[in-house]
RNA sequence: GGUUCGGUAGCUCAGUUGGAUAGAGCAACAGCCUUCUAAGCUGUGGGUCUUGGGUUCGAAUCCCAACCGAAUCACCA
């Protein structure tokens, strides 16, 4: 049983025995006792002196006696001010740890009945994928992962945006200055490779503009008029008709990017149930536009634009329909929310996409509402701050956008540089190496970026590379391996694991509270949607079992109860710090 | 201007059903490896929790206002 719910059954025992007044469980206020007092849980005195009409001391004392007297899970009490601190017996501290180390999949919940989709990651087809697409990518696995925990029944999808204007101009330049190059003949990863013509073709388009201003033409028009966005747009036309050569040229470019994107999604350890593709969806959401209409939701322009209005909730017009009788970016997502709806009936459907979009989704939910899907209020935006540089936002333009190709292979990099310097896998097989070089670069990557709070803004700084001290997953992984080594040492001296009995140190104590909070912070993150919340866990449990290492020995302690007992503890420690770092993605090696 | 989000140590960040003297890491300084992995541990210094009001026995946390910063309000996606 949880201990703050088992201390506010006997509070409540005590307030009606001594006070005479029956009150709801909820009423009574309990915290885990903060470090710097005796006890285990502190039950606050000052909502309850209505009843007992004495001091805070008093009626602390009062009910700390009653508890103790009648209890035999309680073990002392002190009270400070109006704080009632109990400390609680080691049997019930015993009690707590058999449970933990004998649950099978310690921190999983049971299954919900509850189906939860999960969109992330939804890059463009027309450059590779930066600091800012991990961020998304990242915080959508472990959110999705997160919501496994929970025990709910996950589906993750993508939405690729593979079609407009900006896979055209890629497509332009290439044509015009690539000679046929591929990611074969170059050995250009695909992506980067059409990033390359993206760049390519502003370069060109700058170069136009300059020369049109020379010619006298004011600079607004120039950037409207320059003829290599001109063939661009007219490119984009071809594509709506399904201009043949122009759609091979598309499918060919998007399957280099679809390469490599699938090499960084596999290096992140990402994966999605379903792809849906943009060219596929962009002319979905026409026919609800369309009953929108007819049902009086949705109303209709002079010039034959369809508009929804939302001033009566704060927000502006909305615009559904161009004049043409073509879509837009929302219309196509009404669609597609429809469509996934009818398909999966989900419980929740929860959109990965950046704080930018704050407004798109809220629009997005009011009108689906105004149609009439109920289902609208389970769509949640899960809106993320952007990954800022010391000089403020990436900008493609200035070149300061970081790689995400790149960062992932310098976090590597600086891996192994640290291992090979410690020199502790001086044994192993060069490929057993690499598999714990890239396991620690991409621990510290992701550590760091899923630590921080999801919608805040966060800082990377370039120079300052990323640590592997301190609050990050490389202090994680090496607490696992820690205990791994101390397991395998103890297996080959023959030392069992067991569960005896033996009387708990306070430190041991502090490290079963806090293996016992393990389940309700997954519930946490969960309603949160923030596996920050793991993240942050992860570290808590590691720092407290670093300490106890340094203070206690375990495979020399004498007693052979104690030993043993001691094993099945830092046991439980590796697997909840497994289970809660394979939420976020985080591998943990053996040794390292 | 409207809306949404943020402001906690020099830096990066924790800190929600309101609770005791606000916590970590980095950076700085001082210690600890013949003893289970020093990517670790211990200690020192560092704070008007943006500001001002309010509610409360009690506020970083809730309410109001101001200030600062970000995003957004397109016949772009």
């Amino acid at each position: 049983m949880n201990p703050e719910q088992l201390i506010s059954v006997k509070l409540k025992e005590a307030v009606f025995s001594l006070y005479g007044v029956e009150l709801e469980l909820k009423f009574f206020q309990t915290q885990a006792t903060r470090k710097e007092f005796e006890g285990d849980i502190t039950a606050m005195m000052f909502p309850l002196l209505k009843f007992s009409k004495k001091s805070p001391e008093d009626t602390g004392k009062e009910i700390g006696n009653y508890i103790l007297s009648k209890d035999i899970d309680t073990k002392s009490f002190n009270v400070v001010k109006g704080f009632l601190n109990i400390k609680l017996s080691n049997e019930f501290w015993v009690t707590i740890f058999k449970t933990i180390a004998s649950s099978p999949d310690y921190g999983q919940a049971p299954p919900s009945g509850k189906c939860v989709m999960v969109e992330f990651s939804s890059p463009n087809t027309n450059k590779p994928l930066h600091l800012g697409h991990i961020r998304n990518n990242l915080l959508g696995s472990s959110v999705a992962k997160l919501l496994e925990a929970n025990g709910h029944k996950v589906i993750t999808v993508n939405l690729v945006n593979d079609r407009g204007i900006h896979i055209c101009k890629s497509m332009l330049a290439w044509l015009r200055e690539a000679n046929g190059e591929t990611p074969a003949n170059s050995g250009i990863k695909g992506d980067h490779l059409v990033g390359k013509y993206y760049v390519a073709f502003n370069n060109a388009l700058k170069r136009e503009i300059e020369e049109l201003k020379q010619n006298g033409m004011p600079e607004d028009e120039a950037e409207k008029n320059a003829p290599i966005l001109k063939k661009a747009q007219e490119m984009l036309v071809k594509w709506e008709k399904g201009d043949k050569d122009v759609v091979e040229l598309w499918k060919m470019m998007n399957s280099w990017v679809y390469d490599g994107f699938d090499v960084t999604y596999k290096k992140l350890g990402v994966s999605f149930d379903k792809t849906y593709y943009e060219s596929q969806t962009y002319l979905l959401g026409k026919a609800l536009v369309n009953e929108g209409l007819e049902s009086g939701v949705f109303y209709k322009k002079n010039n034959g634009s369809v508009w929804c209005d939302l001033t009566g909730d704060g927000l502006d017009e909305k615009l559904l329909l161009r004049a043409d009788g073509t879509s837009v970016y929302i219309t196509q997502d009404l669609g597609t929310a429809n469509q996934r709806f009818s398909e999966y009936k989900f419980d929740e459907h929860i959109y990965v996409v950046g704080n930018e979009q704050n407004y798109h989704f809220q629009v997005l939910k009011l009108i689906l509402k105004k149609l009439g899907f109920n289902w609208a209020d389970s769509i949640y935006h899960l809106s993320y701050g952007m990954v800022e540089l010391p000089q403020g936002k990436m900008k493609s333009r200035e070149g300061t956008v970081v790689d995400a190709d790149d960062l992932i292979d310098d976090m590597i990099t600086t891996a192994r540089e640290t291992s090979l310097e410690l020199g502790k896998l001086d044994n192993m097989t060069t490929e057993e190496q690499n598999q714990i070089f890239e396991m620690i670069g991409l621990g510290a990557l992701k550590y760091f970026i899923i630590k921080v709070d999801p919608k805040k803004t966060m800082l990377f700084d370039p120079k300052e590379s990323i640590d592997f001290n301190g609050n990050t997953g490389p202090f994680i992984q090496y607490t696992h391996a820690r205990i791994k080594s101390i397991l395998r040492k103890a297996n080959e001296q023959g030392i069992q694991p067991s569960l005896n009995n033996s009387t708990l140190n306070d430190r041991e104590i502090e490290i079963i509270k806090l293996l016992n909070t393990f389940p309700d912070k997954i519930l946490e993150g969960g309603k949160d949607h923030s596996p920050a919340i793991i993240a942050n866990y992860g570290y808590e449990l590691a720092k407290e079992f670093n300490q106890y290492y340094h203070e206690v020995s375990i495979l020399k302690e004498e007693n052979v109860d104690i030993r043993s007992q001691r094993l099945v503890l830092i046991d439980s420690i590796a697997k909840v710090l497994s289970k809660a770092m394979g939420i976020l993605g985080i591998t943990l090696p053996e040794r390292m």
